[in-house]
DNA sequence: CGTGTGCCCTGACAGC
DNA sequence: TGCTGTCAGGGCACAC
């Protein structure tokens, strides 16, 4: 294992080699934007791709953003982030409940616990817009940016709608569209957005199925156009005709 | 507590 | 061919 600078987001964490040279890996698995990888020593590594993020498998040489490269029997992979909003920390596996970023983390958005029921829950009262709180990981783990967009889009919900006020048979209706956004990207194998690729190398194509996303001044189906709005830096793609 | 803003950082791209 | 400005899959600290 060799770190090829100090930090990430944060600091790699102490002891980050000794505890994990040597040890074999027992399971590979994800929470939200997190992917976990435990070990045999009782630790697991936490690691998030931040907005550039990716590992590169036997890549044929160390590259400039390669900060944290990690040598297995049969592999080589370096984790690589120009902009180094990612992370990765190391948390003994019986903690992981209790470690920070997951200890209030909301339901996975295609697991059981995932319902209108819930999300009538956890916006009653709310007057934040809808989307800020659908981005929000203890609401709902995992959703970013675009699926936001596109399911709002496909549900008819306006982005800017107090989250608060939104009827139930909506929320039944949200439910299914953020499912079905979630399942069509992971078919189409991903998003692209400029580099994002694939561990294969190939491109992901959900890109092509945006309805909102990038669309800007595009016509929408119900004949009004895409709009963007950008709230604290990020954009919104929505159609102001057909989402109330 | 809930809400909104701005920053972390680099690279790609458009326009001049 | 540079240069400059804008934008980007996320998360979090901070101010009010």
């Amino acid at each position: 294992m060799t770190l090829h600078r100090a930090d990430l987001r944060r600091p790699f964490p102490d002891g980050l080699g000794q505890r994990l040279t040597g040890a074999t890996v027992t399971t590979l698995s994800r929470r939200a934007k997190y992917g976990l990888i435990d070990t045999d020593r009782g630790d697991t590594l936490i690691f998030h791709l931040g907005m550039s993020g990716r590992w590169r498998i036997d890549p044929s040489e160390i590259g400039k953003h390669d900060h944290f490269v990690i040598e297995t029997a049969k592999h080589r992979l370096a984790l690589n982030d120009p902009r180094r909003f990612g992370s990765v920390d190391l948390v003994p596996t019986g903690e992981l409940a209790e470690w920070p970023a997951f200890k209030a983390l909301g339901p996975e958005p295609l697991g059981p616990d995932f319902s209108a029921r819930h999300l009538a829950a956890a916006f009653k009262d709310r007057i934040a817009p809808v989307k800020a709180l659908l981005l929000d990981q203890r609401v709902v783990a995992g959703l970013g940016n675009i699926y936001v967009c596109e399911a709002l889009y496909l549900s008819g919900i306006a982005p800017t709608r107090a989250a608060g006020t939104i009827t139930r048979p909506r929320l039944e209706k949200l439910v299914t569209a953020i499912r079905e956004v979630l399942e069509a990207a992971i078919e189409a194998g991903g998003s692209t957005l400029r580099d994002y690729a694939r561990p294969d190398g190939e491109l992901g194509y959900f890109a092509k199925q945006w309805r909102v996303y990038g669309r800007e001044g595009e016509p929408c189906e119900c004949g009004g156009l895409v709009e963007r709005r950008v709230d604290s830096g990020r954009s919104t793609f929505w159609c102001p005709k057909c989402q109330r």
